[in-house]
DNA sequence: AGATTTCTGATTTACGTACCTCAAGAATTG
DNA sequence: CAATTCTTGAGGTACGTAAATCAGAAATCT
């Protein structure tokens, strides 16, 4: 029989409300006591039972995402997986409210983060520009005690407590690395598509890629990264004016979004043998790889990483350290052959 | 504020021990009695809190793995994912068992099952030989009223309630599609390494690889399969001898284990040209990945698979039906600029 | 109708933790 | 030394569900 509380109290020679203070570091208990019901603690490897506590006291709390609105296909697929977190919302007593904002528009988040009520808020997870207004805005945010968590993209420089997504230059090294292979000692061009410069996600990716094509593809030369802002007619009038500029190009990364752009301006497989790498598994993005136009496709779990937000901010506003190396997430690679 | 069932039975009009008694599938209830009060249910959204139900039913799970013994580090991988989930037991409200047989037995396999007593062991997980008398021992102990999954293998033809893996057809063909394309146009011969034929894992890898390779890349021919039984010098030997048999080998496929003698019988990487992929991630296998011996490293996390075995048997002791699509393990690939 | 069986209500206890109050003991201060 | 503050003990209630008992009501059968 796992021990209880009461356990703890005969061993440490203590009061139940004496270790209930210990345990919920709780004021009112002498150095010495504390150690002595910790050693109880140790010797008798007493768990707190998480569901007698979570019945005892039951606490609620209050989340706000920040995300893009728009078509990004993407990010509709994280605000679905955010409306599914808060389906399970009394299961896991939270309160989730979510708050769209126009995207690539650093102020709109500024304007978002600054409204929210420390009283009426525990945490916030939000998709950010890696720009000094916003992460000048996380931090007066966190100051006024509410902890931030980055989703998608990252905010290196500011206060957030936890980044919940991809390794972003693992991303874009893989990517290189599948590019690399797929054109095989081909010499040639790749042309790189992205969709802002501002996106710290985007960036990553560009110099993972980058990296990998100088250190072990010499042979292939970069152009771009032509930015887009991942609008798909954008992407399609750029991806045709690079095709028709440059005869050389013999792949394309797309490391945005805008995929349907993509798609649009591929020319058809037998007339042009291109290596095509993109990011998100989407309907676009899924069709093409079922067709043989994309050759692999990069993706990130959206809703393991909003389940990853979600325990990270609860873990902190209960005063506890997010175990990293659990809330890693995975960079996952789609050919046509393991697609779900 | 969520109902509960006080709410429930004020709603429907009945006391608090009919409502308890229609929840719980209890007999004494009129069939008229039941439909009121599922409706009340309906009505008011009510959903058992979980928490406060652990806690009221202090109930355990006593669960069982049987896994192979010896020296293969993916078995000892899931052995240690398996060790991790008996940690987690009083949380989990789990009584966990390994018991280890010796590899390809199947009459050991045989002998563990038929020696379960059904009052002691609420479900089993266990890699099986697909072989008809494991089959047989399966569906004996199911008719005994022990729930079965099969882990990382499965047993097709068997009563086990759920596979815990991945997709091996997919994997297959996911290797294939690799392979094919980091050849790129080149023709000449695929070396397709496995462990025993025994295993359905192994048989779909080699199916779904087959089937690829003839379909879309048709100027690729397999060698093979080898069976190595999973043992390092054994597909050291068998490597080296298709090698030097066989000059027109650019490619390997390596379905199983005994990825040590795999890498000792590669060639030096300026020698030959060979493109290479293997199946999970181990020491030996994340190295070869690093120094660019292999390609790519196709992986199935095992400590998802454990913890879904021990939610799908927990699941079917209370006489749920496990949400199958919850519980996809996915393909992971793994190239050097992507590993963990 | 009465006897019997089948349902239902009312009530209680337990699970392990959180959190509260009140009183009394111990330690510290002036 | 007394006055004060700090620690501790004892005891209670609450959370929502499970599971049990027992008496009484309702339905079914003879």
């Amino acid at each position: 029989m796992r021990p209880t509380v009461h356990d703890i109290a005969a061993e440490a020679g203590v009061s139940l409300a004496t270790v209930d203070r210990v345990l919920n570091a709780r004021p009112g208990v002498r150095r010495k006591t504390v150690d002595k019901v910790q050693a109880a603690v140790e010797r008798l490897g007493y768990v707190r039972d998480v569901s007698a506590a979570n019945l005892a006291k039951k606490r609620t709390y209050p989340l706000v995402f920040i995300l893009p609105e728009g078509p990004n296909s993407f990010m509709r697929g994280l605000e679905a997986e955010i409306r599914a977190a808060m389906q399970r919302s009394p299961v896991e007593r939270t309160a989730i409210r979510i708050e769209t904002v126009p995207p690539f528009d650093p102020a709109a988040i500024v304007g978002v983060l600054d409204s929210l009520d420390p009283a009426e808020v525990n945490g916030v997870a939000l998709v950010a520009t890696d720009t000094p207004d916003v992460s000048a805005a996380v931090d007066r945010l966190v100051d006024r005690g509410v902890h931030v968590a980055t989703l998608v993209s990252d905010l290196p420089g500011s206060q957030r407590i936890h980044f919940c997504g991809i390794d972003n230059l693992a991303a874009g090294r893989t990517a290189g690395g599948l590019i690399g292979r797929f054109c095989n000692g081909r010499a040639g061009k790749v042309l790189v598509v992205a969709g802002s410069m501002k996106l710290s996600d985007h960036m990553d990716r560009a110099s993972g890629f980058a990296a990998v094509l100088r250190s072990e593809f010499p042979d292939l030369e970069i152009v771009g990264p032509v930015e887009t802002n991942d609008d798909a007619d954008t992407v399609r009038q750029a991806v045709t004016a690079a095709l028709d500029a440059e005869t050389e190009i013999i792949a394309i990364y797309s490391l945005g979004a805008g995929t349907r752009g993509l798609i649009e301006a591929l020319p058809d497989r037998e007339q042009r043998k291109l290596a095509v790498v993109a990011h998100e598994v989407t309907e676009h993005s899924r069709q093409a790889l079922a067709e043989g136009l994309f050759d692999a496709v990069i993706n990130q779990d959206c809703g393991h990483e909003v389940r990853s937000a979600i325990r990270v901010l609860k873990a902190r506003a209960d005063g506890l350290m997010p175990i990293s190396a659990q809330e890693r997430i995975r960079i996952d690679i789609f050919l046509k052959d393991n697609l779900p």
